[in-house]
DNA sequence: ATAACCGTTACGTGGCGTGAGTGTGA
DNA sequence: CTCACACTCACGCCACGTAACGGTTA
């Protein structure tokens, strides 16, 4: 059994996330003790916490992770997910080519610049 | 000079969106009506918002689009957005191979699933 | 008078972070 | 007594969305 300070030094998930955690009821603490009322977590919670952080990092949200514990994880929701990142890696690959429009964009407008400082000098004079 | 549900209409965004961008500051409309409270925009006005519309496609916050319709856009700030999406669509990539790995491991307790079955029965009698 | 339009204020969202103030354990 | 560790409660973040309620315009 662990305390919440050791809990996460293992699982590597600030205290604070922690007590969020069992806050909407998607990583209960195995005992709380009722009087300190300190969180304590065994292996069981330890395995639950390593499946929470991996379908975190897959781009569920908490909300879905806790049906994804209660029942089990089908492959076509992993699959459906897959498309999903892939879709948006689509997407952040057509951004990176319109920020290149743009920065081409700027070179030339840098390129007519002298033009406008002769043009605003003729303003000045 | 386009009223707030008209400027919605061109640009595409909520009312609320528009109010917001007035409230922190981003996009003040032209005038303001001292009586009625009526936001009036105009063509100014529009062209600032397709930028900030552009700005936030790649991935910019409010708060530095905000600073980048003050002063300019530098090359420098748009290439180093290039690469943090090329490291994003990096990271992604490698969770769709991850989630692969995941579903073979699903497919494969699936395949061991009857033994599983059996070892239930076995507890049950 | 009706309906479409506009306004403000206040609260909710997700996934926590920050800080105050207090109690517990060694 | 100290000091790390734990607790709760409340508010802040971003970029808005969602009421609720009231004034303006055609």
């Amino acid at each position: 059994m662990y305390r919440i300070g050791e809990f996460s030094q293992i699982t590597e998930l600030p205290i604070k996330t922690i007590r969020y955690y069992d806050e909407i009821g998607i990583l209960k603490p195995n005992f709380v003790d009722p009087f300190t009322k300190y969180r304590m977590y065994d292996l069981k919670n330890l395995e639950d916490c390593k499946k929470i952080i991996l379908l975190k990092r897959f781009g569920f949200t908490l909300e879905e992770i806790k049906t994804m514990l209660n029942g089990s994880i089908s492959e076509q929701i992993l699959e459906d997910k897959q498309l999903e990142l892939q879709e948006e890696i689509r997407e952040k690959q057509q951004i990176v080519y319109e920020i290149e429009i743009m920065k081409d964009e700027l070179t030339k407008q840098k390129e007519k610049e002298p033009q406008k400082v002769y043009h605003m000098e003729r303003k000045l004079v």
